[in-house]
RNA sequence: GGGCAAGUGGCGGAACUGGCAGACGCGCUGGACUUAGAAUCCAGUGGGGCGACCCAUCAGAGUUCGAGUCUCUGCUUGCCCACCA
């Protein structure tokens, strides 16, 4: 990386300044209080791994700046931090360095604070909060028991996704491809006996609430909505031959009902056990040798890359309106976990019934026939699509559609089932067999079951890890008769469903924050982070919140976050930075090599923030070139106490120069108000007015306009280079911070352009440009046009037959 | 396989609702200042043509007085979801 030591910029000595006397001076906390109105704009808080990397920062200077603007524009700004300190890579380090997780975190914590100083950001450090303390944890502890208490946590045996690396499972929303979202090993399958959150009983809520979401990104809305999953369609029971037990499946297309030929379940089903006893002793023993080969494969193995396989069981179901009598089978293609873990078999209607009945040769119905033609070909491929019916008994020669409703309203008259909906997701698996998170306040008592902790016993502190025995045996809050804790800690994700609530009121230690304190922050105004929390912590923390807001504990609109915006990567000369490449740019080389005004310009200018930008040392230096011009261009006027007000100036070149003063303080007000964030156009009109001000500081030093923009120059420079923006304001005579003055009203009068260049076009190309005063009427931008000697010639003297004008900008004259 | 997003100079990008394509920066070229370099400043920089002009926003078609922008088809890249009945 270069080394960009400047002649008059002393970058280095400037920064340590100002952050100190920053962090002395308190200057970035939000008050509760304030006659302004408030915004609150939030980064999503780092995981304590140790060292912050370019790509925090390019999150975080963006949240920076957009704070800073906001700040500077009226608003009394809440711009929190903390820590998301408990959790899987925190232990594995300590582990790996024989060291006890708490020491590490506390390590990382010291130095991640100062790396984010270092940054230059504008935190409120009074509201600080970590995860890892117990007066957090004690409130996580103390919303789970609420979620209890309301049903919505709770504890099932169930085939769960096993980490056999982590040697924890995983929540579904932390299975990627079959594989563990950390470490990427293959997840299998066990059965355990684990904490559930019921984030299904919010599905529709968490699905309708997506539409009022304008402010968020419309593919992650679109993900959400994806991930929730809702289907219409039908509950209907088959009834089992020799058994006085129904089977219930879940379909979409009742329609198809008459061309069903088997019945498919999953080797999990409950009635896989019922059936056993009724059917002769070689099928049972299939069947369980079937379940047996399952178990062993991964997830991976047993959806996405494996055959459709199953066995018969030996036993018949009868469907309930055509009352035709079909195979019951076990495949592995149904999943226990949806709808009701079993399906009918319609190898016309359906690709994948297709594909299993075809190998297996069972029967293919034929009951939907496209609306256009009769026509019953031998099918060479399943028809999908909605048509007519055919085959279907009184149902015959109905529409889809109205052959779903019908049969739905036929199947509940005989109370074999009805309408209904199934959804994708499902609970979501908070339990984790880790030393290093949140203990689970539960009590397992031989004589009382499975008892809370009571509230005023909370926290259960997280013992040290040497006294783990000791801490698992206890004795029973109700009977006081021996115990045993709950040996399992919670998924981190639930720390941080709730942590923008507790920056609200970090210190209160009687409620995880107050209602007060919520209805006069919340909703969060702006929220800013990677996408890759598009479904995970975005959708845990929209249930958490209209849980809250069930209880009373928050009013108002029961969505945290108002507005959210995704930052792209930041890879390296092309490619991802990694530490195994050794291609890492840590905050404090930056700091020490540019300096880190340049790298927050930098961060800002490469791209637009929601695009991946590329971090090349040839680009940071064109920021520092320009932090150098800035400096110089200032320089000479240190000491003078200009006044920044719009000068009356006559000289076309110093209009120029208070344009683009106004032109710079639009644009990143437009960006910030917009949430469009495209600070990099801000600082290229940045750019344009020093280079400007670089050509007056020689040409007219004394004009009133270079004394403006002089005057100026560090507030529109503030939100984004907040260092020399303060240090030039000092030397320019100010005693108060620079982060505390108005943003730079853009004036119309120096905005407005006196002269414009006429675009003349013949038959849609450029044939001359004129210049015309601003607001030139059609009929004389007309006349200008055809006095023009090249406009003339093109014409050819052929008629204008007719001309269409945008204003200010364009004539095309159209001739033939 | 399905869904979404995006393709503009050597590079990152600009062009808000269709109206001068390439702002700004990087890189490169030339010059000034220097013993020399660094730094800085000035000028130039999409392609072709001596020129007026012509050609250029992934490819092809269309709508329009006018298309990077709108519509259709295809190609490429990236991201997400992938047996959800």
């Amino acid at each position: 990386m270069l080394s960009m030591a400047a002649a008059g910029y002393d970058f280095q000595s400037v920064e340590r300044k100002w952050q100190s006397r920053w962090e002395r001076d308190a200057l970035y906390r939000a008050p509760n209080d304030s006659p302004k109105p408030k915004y609150y704009a939030m980064e999503m808080w780092p995981y304590t791994s140790g060292d912050l990397h370019v790509g925090h920062a390019k999150n975080y200077t963006i949240g920076d700046a957009v704070a800073r603007m906001l700040r500077m524009l009226g608003y009394n700004v809440l711009h929190p931090i903390g820590w998301d300190a408990f959790g899987l890579p925190a232990e594995n380090a300590a582990i790996e360095r024989g060291i006890d997780p708490a020491v590490w975190t506390t390590e990382n914590i010291l130095n991640m604070r100062r790396q984010i100083r270092l940054m230059g950001t504008s935190y409120d450090w009074s509201r600080e909060i970590a995860t890892c303390e117990p007066e957090y944890y004690r409130w996580n502890q103390w919303l789970f028991l609420r979620l209890r208490e309301h049903g919505l946590a709770y504890k099932r045996e169930a085939p769960v996704n096993w980490c056999p690396h982590d040697q924890t499972v995983l929540a579904n929303e932390q299975v990627i491809d079959g594989r563990c979202w950390r470490c990427e090993h293959l997840v299998e399958r066990r059965n355990l006996s684990q904490w559930f959150l019921r984030i299904t009983a919010y599905a529709e809520r968490l699905l309708n609430g997506l539409e009022k979401l304008t402010g968020w990104p419309e593919r992650t809305r679109t993900m959400q909505r994806n991930w929730i999953g809702r289907s219409e369609g039908a509950r209907l029971a088959f009834s089992i031959e020799g058994l006085d037990e129904n089977i219930e499946v879940f379909t979409t297309r009742l329609d198809t009902l008459f061309g069903a030929t088997f019945l498919a379940v999953a080797p999990e089903h409950p009635v896989v056990e019922s059936l056993k006893p009724v059917v002769s002793r070689e099928h049972a023993a299939a069947m369980d040798a079937f379940a047996e080969s399952l178990k062993s494969r991964s997830e991976l193995e047993r959806t996405s890359l494996m055959e459709k396989e199953g066995v018969f069981t030996g036993a018949y179901a009868v469907n309930p309106l055509s009352r035709e009598r079909i195979p019951i089978w076990l495949t592995n293609y149904v999943l226990a976990e949806y709808g009701s873990g079993a399906l009918m078999g319609v190898p016309a209607h359906d690709e994948r019934d297709f594909h299993f009945a075809t190998q297996r040769g069972l029967p293919i119905v034929e009951v939907i026939v496209s609306p256009n033609s009769d026509a019953v070909e031998p099918l060479e491929a399943p028809y999908v699509e909605d048509g007519r019916l055919i085959a279907s008994g009184d149902f015959s020669g109905m529409s889809s559609e109205r052959a779903r409703t019908a049969m739905a309203d036929r199947v509940a008259s005989i109370g074999m089932g009805g309408r209904s909906v199934a959804y994708k997701l499902r609970d979501w698996l908070i339990s984790r067999q880790r030393y290093w998170g949140t203990p689970i306040p539960i009590v397992y008592c031989s004589r009382c079951g499975e008892v809370p902790v009571p509230d005023d016993q909370l926290p259960v502190l997280l013992p040290v890890r040497t006294r783990i025995d000791e801490f698992l045996e206890t004795t029973c809050p109700t009977c006081g008769g021996p115990a045993r804790r709950e040996s399992d800690t919670m998924d981190t994700f639930f720390e941080s469903s709730w942590y923008f609530l507790r920056y609200l009121d970090p210190h209160n230690d009687r409620a995880p924050w107050s209602v007060e304190h919520a209805e006069r922050w919340m909703n969060v105004d702006q929220y800013i982070g990677g996408a890759e929390h598009t479904v995970l912590h975005l959708l845990y923390s929209r249930f958490f919140y209209k849980f809250f807001h069930d209880r009373g504990w928050v009013r108002g609109p029961n969505e945290p976050f108002e507005h959210l915006f995704h930052q792209g990567l930041i890879i390296r000369d092309g490619a991802r930075m990694s530490k195994s490449r050794g291609n890492v740019i840590g905050i404090d080389e930056t700091a020490e090599q540019v300096g880190i005004d340049a790298m927050r310009l930098f961060l800002l200018y490469v791209t637009p923030p929601e695009e991946t930008s590329n971090w090349t040392d040839e680009g940071i230096s064109g920021r520092v070139r320009l932090l150098n011009r800035i400096w110089r261009v200032c320089e000479p006027y240190f000491g003078s106490a200009l006044e920044g007000k719009m000068p009356n100036v006559e000289r076309a070149e110093e209009k120029a120069l208070v344009r683009a003063v106004h032109v710079a303080a639009r644009s990143a007000i437009d960006e910030t108000t917009s949430r469009r964030f495209h600070y990099n156009t801000t600082i290229a009109k940045l750019d344009e007015l020093v280079n400007l001000m670089t050509g007056a500081v020689t040409s007219m030093p004394e004009s009133p306009a270079m004394h403006d923009a002089v005057a100026v120059l560090p507030i529109l420079i503030a939100p984004f280079a907040p260092h020399i923006a303060e240090e030039l304001w000092e030397r320019l005579g100010h005693s108060a911070s620079v982060h505390l003055e108005a943003y730079l009203e853009p004036d119309e009068r120096a905005l407005a352009i006196e002269h414009i260049t006429l675009v003349v076009q013949v038959n849609g190309r450029v044939r001359a440009r004129i210049s015309a005063p601003a607001g030139v009427s059609e009929a004389e931008a007309l006349a200008l046009a055809l006095g023009d000697s090249n406009v003339r010639v093109h014409l050819g003297g052929k008629e204008v037959r007719k001309h269409i004008y945008v204003p200010d900008k364009l004539l095309n004259l159209v001739a033939a």
